[in-house]
DNA sequence: ATTTGGTACACAACCGATTGCGTACCGGTA
DNA sequence: TACCGGTACGCAATCGGTTGTGTACCAAAT
């Protein structure tokens, strides 16, 4: 069974042309009951497939939507893809997903392998080093609609999906704040991140805001391995007045930070205070989690993402991009 | 841009045929030095981009490989996913994925879907309620290759990669009784799972052993989801004589019963042990993990996946299917 | 001048479908 | 009998490539 029956076959053992086949099958009412019958008959007895590359072919489109984002094994970004696979298996779409693992080249490579491989849009969640968007300027200029979301480029016309996480971390340190703790450091993300500006941002804003006074060393940028976590927390512990509170980049970050924190003998939530980005499921199960969360709703902002894309791919004539914005909400434990 | 460039439009702009085209692009011999260079020169000068469907129709082939798997926000499955695309892009494939959600029907679905879109072969993990192997006989029978990774199905010709876990349950259970816990409970999967019943039988395989009665109450399975865990965990603990000990499925229902634990006011780790399986990444971020877990290398499992998947489609007549049982390890923590 | 051989390309079939248009054949009407 | 309209298909182009085979044209050899 090497090769699947194709329409010919069916044609041949009837006698008919493959057009007569086609019409058949799609119940065009050109063609007589007698020969619809015969042809649907022979098209089940002999396990008849339509081949969907030529199917592919003639419609111009591929149904494959391409999502590139740093790693599946965020649970911020198997959540958003799983969305993403949610709504379009629903309107006949297929999610093709490649990682960048946070590095510019393999994010290149994984656009460049996706136009090659044909897809019919693109979602992307940008890669912490990525700095040069040309080769998202090359996707446009073919025509293949983009959508970024979380990590969304700058300076791009294509359409995008992000939290406010300045008015995020605006809440965030205010908390922190309200409860008496004014030492408040900033774990951040790699620079080249907007959502690392956007933190700052707020973090800023709220301590000018109660006058208090920005310390150079307790803003600290960190590349999100685990081991530059550790090195960047071990730092902020060794000052000489330490933080009494970390507002991390995500969870991920707090998490790898509170693991130095006490490995160093200090009580989570007692010593030192955390509130991080992202609020992911496993957190609930920790003992000691972040005081605070920003909960983030990957699993919205990926269907927002795909339902930004779709009108593209469908009805590109008509179709201009949008900046939607996600509402974030600060979860408080307790 | 609405329309790509085609080889018919640099042909027409060259006052060649399409042939020449090709083979000019391909560097074929047979086209002189001055031509292909013009081609060449012209085809970059239009961004030409060959149109992959039209290729993969001649090829017989898509490039894409799909992948069905119950979730994607499951550490384990995100990691075995991980590892395939990672394979596959080096070898010019692209993975589709298609999540199941440990539904019958919507396995039967995304199954269908494939097939329907078109992929060169499939890795599945199954559906904690799939029983019933129709779909992937379908399959089979049109020629399209499977392979069966971590939860593999029963009774199938087809390939397959996952790990021993009656022995994993073996070396587990002994541990524990080799700590002087005695009472030790199971807190399964489906039936529907191989997998369960493998854990099953090492765990009584043990308790013979050494001669401990099994006590019928302390084998519950649970369906995975949240709320029948921390169910069949109640019901454990509301027993005579509770266990001190719990074997669970996985990572997940360790997690979710020690949370049931707590709630109850129980100390993990002193006045309950939990061993699980899967030992996934984020469990080293709780101050109280289970005492030991069974390290089943996703990573190494989808590898191996598409390593036997690959050879199936690029090589049919010769391929056998295999049978691969990926070696598990105990992880104790102190 | 004719044959020979190689170069450099054209022609056309093919992959598996879809679809516009043409037409044979039918019975009914003038 | 000749004309007419509708039914039920066939023919062929098309999507965008790949590839086997045919051939015009050239220079070199005879």
């Amino acid at each position: 069974m090497v090769h699947a029956t194709t329409m010919k076959e069916i044609a041949r053992q009837l006698g008919v042309t493959v057009s007569t086949v086609s019409r058949a099958l799609q119940n065009h009412p050109s063609i007589g009951l007698r020969t619809r019958e015969r042809v649907h008959e022979l098209a089940k007895q002999l396990d008849y497939v339509p081949n969907p590359t030529a199917i592919n072919l003639k419609r111009r489109r591929t149904y494959n939507i391409g999502v590139v984002l740093p790693a599946l094994t965020e649970q911020f970004f198997s959540m958003a893809i799983s969305a993403i696979e949610d709504v379009a298996i629903g309107k006949g779409y297929s999610v093709v997903v490649m990682q960048s693992r946070n590095d510019y080249e393999r994010e290149r490579l994984a656009i460049s392998n996706l136009v090659k491989h044909g897809i019919d849009g693109i979602i992307v969640s940008l890669a912490s080093e990525t700095q040069n968007n040309s080769h998202f300027l090359e996707v446009n200029k073919h025509g293949i609609p983009i959508v970024f979301f979380d990590r969304v480029a700058k300076n791009m016309p294509n359409s995008c999906v992000y939290v406010d996480l300045t008015a995020g971390a605006i809440e965030a340190v205010e908390y922190l704040v309200a409860r008496g703790l004014t030492k408040i450091a900033l774990l951040n993300g790699p620079g080249t991140l907007q959502a690392t500006d956007e933190r700052l941002k707020g973090y800023v804003t709220v301590l000018n805001k109660h006058g208090i006074a920005i310390s150079r060393p307790y803003v600290r940028s960190v590349n999100l391995t685990k081991e530059d976590t550790a090195k960047k927390m071990n730092e902020l512990l060794d000052l000489d007045e330490p933080p009494q509170a970390i507002l991390a980049f995500n969870d991920y970050v707090a998490l790898d930070a509170m693991q130095v924190c006490r490995q160093r003998g200090l009580v989570i939530n007692q010593d030192i205070h955390f509130v991080s980005f992202s609020n992911l499921p496993f957190c609930s199960y920790l003992e000691q989690p972040p005081i605070a969360s920003i909960e983030q709703f990957p699993y919205e902002m990926g269907t927002k993402a795909i339902q930004l894309l779709l009108p593209a791919i469908e009805d590109p004539q008509h179709y201009t991009p949008e900046k939607v914005i996600i509402p974030y909400q600060l979860i408080v434990r307790e």
